[in-house]
DNA sequence: GTATTAAGTTAGTCTTAACTAACAAATTAC
DNA sequence: GTAATTTGTTAGTTAAGACTAACTTAATAC
């Protein structure tokens, strides 16, 4: 098996690449708060063991090993924070540093338990996908918030690049999963929205939120 | 805080120590499967940090404040023990190698919920004492089965050096903790019990058994 | 009470995963 | 298209925590 650092850069690797498909020695060094020649070195460790692409001066591209062993932590991950919050009584904001240590903890039979108990999730409580036990995830299409148009009526399903602050700050405006949001307007300057939800009638939603708010359509 | 090392240091010197007092580097390096030089080195690391009182060639004894970090690993362990066993339905003999991975876990609202959640139980699945959230814990006078007399009627409240074997051998039995159980008769040459509980109306056990079970009497 | 054995220590090595300093390649700037 | 900047690599160091080999102290044997 493999070291819990082997672990995070893994699971760092697999974070950063969502869109380009591949990542920087730079980017992964910023993200993990490590200096690039240690990278370097995990690198090679981890192409050795063929977990990454690796040539020097080129990106980095997890190899289908890698992606799959990434996509297990990030599923041990997402199931823990949603036994947390479902089964513990968790807040949304508290269960991302438990999750962190929890992820790295060497038993399938503890998540299975998780997973069975939870009903095989499919989506943790962030609206993001949970991967499978073969490390395959389901990929709904969401729309950003800032991307819809006055008049529409939306649902809440995910939230991106999240925050300890930004999730306090959806807290402080009660905005949450499953939260049924209408668009009044859109100030055209800034791409400010102003919402209406539950019993806030009149919210306003600054282009940056918006864009980190994942909706659906209906 | 402490590495995960010394965690695992402390909670054998805990262990270790419950009835001398005091530890031997040979017995703590048996314990650990770790040789005595890492062992002494260990040691003096640990003595810096005022967790152990060391002395070349003295025994090994915890200081008040290594006990009490000692006792909290423990009471991580055992309340996770506990856990696993009520709230997420598993096995008596499953949870031991999940929970010493779990203990290490610095989250100090993860363990409080558990507590919370376990209704701040005293004693874990194996019926040992969880200490609280200061270290301490309460101590129950039980006997040992193997000390008990022919007619005492006792009921299940520990168990003893666990091994996984031990553990099975227990299930294979259906003995387990709250079970009350009759003394039939004790043979005198080798101090094998002939006891009867639930539907095992003549179940012989060894003298070696009966060391490990502590039982109430009533 | 010396010899033998067991327990404990010292010294030096290894691996993992971090670091800094110095250099090399690639990118961007103009 | 060369200079400056950014990015990446190499080489060498460090700390933690393990190891072996060799030596010393303590315990036990007879």
């Amino acid at each position: 098996m493999h070291s819990l650092v082997e672990e995070n850069y893994l699971k760092a690797l697999f974070a950063l690449s969502k869109d380009k498909g591949s990542v920087s020695v730079n980017d992964l060094s910023k993200h993990l708060n490590i200096k690039m020649p240690t990278v370097t070195n995990m690198m090679k460790k981890m192409a050795f063991k063929k977990l990454v692409h690796y040539e020097s001066y080129k990106p980095l591209i997890l190899t289908k090993k890698g992606k799959k062993e990434a996509a297990l932590i990030i599923r041990k991950h997402r199931l823990t924070e949603m036994y947390l919050v479902e089964k513990m009584g968790f807040g949304w904001e508290e269960v991302h540093n438990i999750a962190e240590q929890i992820e790295h903890i060497k038993s399938p039979k503890l998540f299975a338990k998780m997973a069975e108990l939870l009903d095989y999730p499919k989506f943790d409580p962030h609206g993001t996908p949970i991967p499978d036990i073969n490390g395959e995830m389901e990929r709904k299409a969401y729309n950003k918030l800032s991307e819809c148009k006055p008049g529409d009526m939306v649902k809440m399903a995910a939230v991106i690049n999240t925050t300890d602050e930004f999730l306090k700050f959806l807290n402080r405006r009660e905005i949450h999963l499953g939260l049924k949001i209408k668009i009044k307007s859109v100030e055209p300057f800034d791409h400010t929205m102003v919402v209406k939800y539950k019993n806030h009638l009149e919210e306003t939603l600054s282009n940056t939120v918006c864009k980190r708010l994942l909706v659906e359509k209906f």
